[in-house]
DNA sequence: CGCGTCGCGTCAGCGACTGACACCACGTTG
DNA sequence: CAACGTGGTGTCAGTCGCTGACGCGACGCG
């Protein structure tokens, strides 16, 4: 992290992490597949985070109330850690390889969401359906909330899915 | 292509591409900035005719009519040239690196799609918001045309855009 | 004929990775 | 205590994706 918001993603050499981690450079590729992966190392967690949250979601809500309820926890993680994150968002940014690694493991994320929603019942295609919209509509949070941090992520996230709720059910003005 | 299914992606060099092709290696990296663009050539096309289909979609539909339309037109294409893309789809899917450049081109066709709601005057964050989520349904069509070729793509279309209004609207039996 | 320029081939080089081998600090077992 | 396996490391050589610089020939134009 030190490295890549000192020069950049690209002009930062595998060569040179390992010497600021005080290691050989085939050290570092054997804990890390490779150098965007540094970046995505907590993905594991999250992934069981929120799959453990749909699950301990409570009973008799409809698939989106428990999604945006999984979502709304897991965005108080996102909250309080916006100090660590921050600056990691701001390298993925400007480096087109990262926001690809990015997207990857959103699908990945999405992949877990839909097998939780599977082990709560749910039809097979439509927690595939709720979990690809549904992360969608997180995504787009997300971002707003990036955009517009004066508003927390939690109003961003209630409003994204209200949102979609009414554009899924009625004609809305162009505003 | 040829090579491509041949021995995989990760077992073709460049250097046998354009041999193959007849040219230098240095030749090919002058038309391709990289060895996976090769198969996300007409994605431009895609990207015009995907904001076209969405400015041109009959005046007075709300947001998610106005997405199913313009994703029906394309999903014509998409049976249309199936034999054409068929081995394409499943070079890629073997092939993370290359699912990784397929989620950032989806996420470059999601951006034109939205700017093309927003010419239609949809405020901005809801066209936002309602691009993402309606390429998502879109994804989840697809997905499960090619899982299920016996039902046209159409057809699964139609039923995701009508299951994500009813996910949107009620409780569902878990089916 | 002379001139730009445009596409290509050639060459040298960097950097991300990888496989193979040796080393060394351990805990285990005889 | 010695032999042994084991897991993390350094070293080296090599492949491959990709890039910059240079030179060449083909082409259009005055």
């Amino acid at each position: 992290m030190e490295l890549y918001r000192e020069r950049g993603f690209d002009q930062t050499t595998a060569a040179e992490i390992a010497a600021r981690a005080g290691v050989n450079e085939r050290t570092f590729f054997r804990h890390f597949p490779d150098k965007r992966e540094v970046l995505f190392d907590g993905e594991g967690d999250l992934r069981a985070a929120l799959t453990q949250a749909v699950i301990d979601a409570p009973d008799g809500l409809e698939p989106f109330e428990v999604l945006l309820c999984a979502f709304r926890e897991s965005g108080r993680n996102l909250e309080d850690n916006r100090a660590f994150s921050q600056p990691r968002w701001e390298v993925i940014a400007v480096t087109p390889a990262l926001r690809e690694r990015e997207l990857a493991k959103h699908a990945w994320l999405t992949d877990a969401v839909a097998v939780a929603l599977r082990r709560r019942g749910l039809g097979h295609g439509l927690a595939g359906l709720a979990a690809r919209t549904g992360w969608a509509a997180f995504q787009h949070a997300v971002q707003a909330w990036i955009d517009d941090p004066s508003q927390s992520l939690d109003a961003h996230l209630l409003r994204a899915f209200g949102d979609l709720r009414a554009l899924a059910t009625t004609a809305l003005p162009a505003k």
